[in-house]
DNA sequence: AGTTTATATTAAACATGTTTAACTAATAAA
DNA sequence: TTTATTAGTTAAACATGTTTAATATAAACT
């Protein structure tokens, strides 16, 4: 590596630690590009210039601490329980995660959640982890025979991610409500889902 | 009404027609607060003291529209159909309104979802009804016998209320998918939510 | 009617994300 | 080694949402 991009490389890392500390101790918005750079040591520009905008930053900031999240919660996926407990253990990982700083990610998900792919990479990318797992979860229920055969297991992710992004919003929405009663509400709507609420006639 | 109430409201009436025209014309970015108080003839502080923010303006830009949209399609609900379809005809009508202004409404919803209820009363009305409606119908479906009566109608209908954000953030950030295209996916998920993806040991 | 008070309006200032153009230093070319 | 070019950095300018303090005028009061 040169020594101009080690430098640039450097400058970069001592922007994205004063973000991480400036946004995890004050939120988004009370945390100017201003305040970064002088924190970094660096003018407001160089942050721009090295994360074209503040929204990017931010992805860049909390990005470690998501795929870290994603990573463990992979990792500690019980084997043994049934599924609604399986789907729930990563989407309460996900919960505490957010719960540390539910302003911080709130301000993340709003930038970037809709946003077409190419602008926001890393979220993008965690998502579409989430949801290929999601979708392997399914598959594997049907390995074992407690699945649907004739369930399509991409729509199937879409409809898990979409009612965990249901109760996302209502963590983000209602600070009076905690992580446990978020996931609650989230148990019991995947539940249905998994069961079906319609009466079936054989 | 006094005759300084009177010439409130006028302004008032002034800058929400020019911000109408603006935001459809040119979005939200692209419109600032300097051009619509020029096109309404105001100053630009008038129109921080009569809406707050830009944001709060937005919401009361569209909400007109939207709640137009809302009671039209729960008058053109059809009763005879079934209910995935009666769900569907929900959900295709706004589909069909936010695709008219995809990035304007994107703004919209963006800047309302994530907000506790107090702050972005409009929208919070509208998705109150909505919910409501939702578990009319699902109240509705037990009544006639094609619901479990067992199902909790409030989850149920924040289940299909997930769903429907689950697609509708699919609208926002796939420009290449039609309102068509996302109405089917949503279809096959909320089918899905219905008859259930697990297999039930009688 | 004259005076006081409340309020709608606005000009000017401010804060902050972003852009532009200039500067500096490292690398490549001669 | 000297020169030319490329690229990282930054100061200054800009654009725009918002706040503040001043102004004007309608309503309330005496």
């Amino acid at each position: 590596m040169n020594r101009r991009e080690a430098s640039k490389n450097e400058t970069r890392q001592l922007i994205l630690r004063a973000a991480r500390r400036l946004f995890a101790q004050k939120g988004m918005e009370e945390s100017t590009i201003r305040d970064i750079a002088r924190e970094a040591g660096v003018s407001p520009a160089s942050v721009v210039v090295h994360f074209k905008s503040k929204t990017a930053l931010l992805e860049e900031a909390l990005n470690r601490d998501i795929e870290t999240a994603l990573s463990e919660l992979a990792a500690s996926m019980p084997e043994d329980l049934e599924l609604l407990d399986r789907l729930m253990h990563l989407a309460k990982g996900f919960f505490r995660l957010y719960d540390q700083n539910r302003k911080l990610y709130r301000a993340l998900i709003r930038h970037t959640i809709f946003e077409p792919a190419g602008e926001t990479p890393h979220i993008t990318k965690v998502s579409e982890l989430y949801l290929r797992f999601l979708s392997g979860l399914v598959e594997e229920g049907q390995a074992r025979g407690i699945i649907k055969p004739e369930v399509d297991t991409t729509i199937a992710a879409g409809s898990i991610f979409s009612l965990y992004l249901g109760a996302l919003i209502m963590l983000f929405r209602r600070p009076d409500m905690t992580v446990e009663q978020v996931a609650e509400t989230l148990a019991a709507m995947t539940d249905q889902y998994l069961k079906g609420i319609a009466i079936i006639e054989p």
